[in-house]
DNA sequence: CTTCTATAACGAGAATTCTCATCTGCAATT
DNA sequence: AATTGCAGATGAGAATTCTCGTTATAGAAG
């Protein structure tokens, strides 16, 4: 496995490269914007790290260039804004994952085995829905501009919603994606995360996102009466 | 998608026809044990419905005999025995998963689709080690035939440690393995779960399984001193 | 052998997930 | 329009999962 990090202070740079080659990775280093960017183009990386903060080239722009080129190598974007600003564009310009440094070097290495397993995952990496926004990589989720706090079944309900807009969604199609198959329909946990979500992401919003659709299931959808 | 079901009542066996092909399943039925392992053998199945209380050749001996024809067609058991020595038997002899009578038909389905999906399972049916068994259909557990209840992150812990005997565990390990990716190893739930799993399969047996090798991790282990 | 330090075990309580019983309201029928 | 039966909504509480602070212990160093 080929990785490539791009991070311009040389001791992390190092510590970083040192890290994983006793993982048994192949580590180059790039030490700014312009030769990372360079080296993503004449090497075939399986992950690259990617420092926001470095000369020459942005961050940010590394990684909307390297999109660009149409190359789809996960990368793990490691900064240290913490401001969700920061993160949001670096999700919309097309990063897998991140890191707010300082980070524990296990936690590091977890993300990065993570991403050198997961699927490439070439959709878009935000759902949107009237004003209602899901990142799937940070599992956050606004409506209105307002952060909404879920907990992970409710992200979860959630994630499928949106990823099917506009279509109705059976009890069983709901159990069988967000909890496991062994899942018993005998009871109502379905309905009653629903509910759950309705009190998060549309009480007191206009319009209801979440519709009832009796002896169906229910549907997300911006229009509906 | 083709099935066999094997099963007596005219009656239950027309109401699963129906069913299944409502859904779009071509379906096939035999009443007896002889039909239904003839069809097994000169048809090629996606999936088989068995009830073990058929005539001619009991269930469980059709059951042995498509698996040591080395047929590996996912096989869901319909049974209204509830005695857990029919389940054990039947998990023994190569079914994949279980129902016991009366079932919703929508319970059924799931099922029917769970098998269909999922990628076979060529590894026996049951993990031993020691006196403690495991069966990752049932999620069931005993050890010195007692049975043992666990929660399911416990059988998950348990699972994992049954599938990697007398190999040191890391706690990034067991943790990529029995949560999810995204997981944050700053807590210790890790080894908050080896001691709940302790307390329910080592606490009053002997001997001790689960090792803790400092500074490292956890190993599932007979004989270790 | 004793002390020290890092690591692990454990207890307690908070948060989340799930179950179940009851309530509400839609829609079919009269 | 009133009745009624049933699907869905909801509240309450039980069980599970997770967090965090404290205590115990192994192993290193003196």
């Amino acid at each position: 496995m080929r990785i490539l990090v791009i991070e311009d202070e040389i001791k992390v740079a190092n510590f970083i490269k040192k890290g994983l080659e006793e993982e048994h990775y192949a580590v180059d280093t790039a030490l700014d914007g312009e030769s990372g960017l360079y080296m993503s183009e004449v090497n075939d990386y399986d992950l690259i790290v990617l420092d926001l903060m470095i000369p020459k080239i942005p961050g940010l722009d590394v990684l909307r260039r390297i999109r660009s080129n149409k190359n789809k190598v996960p990368i793990l974007v490691v900064t240290a804004k913490h401001s969700a600003e920061d993160i949001v564009k670096g999700l919309d310009s097309g990063c897998d994952d991140y890191l707010t440094k300082p980070f524990e070097f296990k936690v590091f290495l977890a993300r990065v085995r993570a991403l050198l397993r997961r699927e490439r995952v070439d959709a878009e990496p935000i759902l949107k829905l009237a004003d209602l926004i899901l990142s799937p990589v940070t599992h956050r989720v606004t409506r209105g501009g307002k952060e909404i706090e879920l907990t992970s079944k409710e992200y979860g309900l959630l994630e499928y919603f949106m990823r099917n807009p506009n279509k109705v969604l059976t009890r069983t199609m709901i159990s069988e994606h967000v909890w496991d198959y062994h899942f018993d329909s005998m009871t109502n946990v379905v309905d009653v995360y629903v509910n759950y979500l309705r009190k998060k992401i549309d009480k007191g919003f206009e319009p209801k996102l979440i519709h009832t659709i009796r002896g169906v299931g229910y549907i997300l959808s911006p229009d509906r009466p």
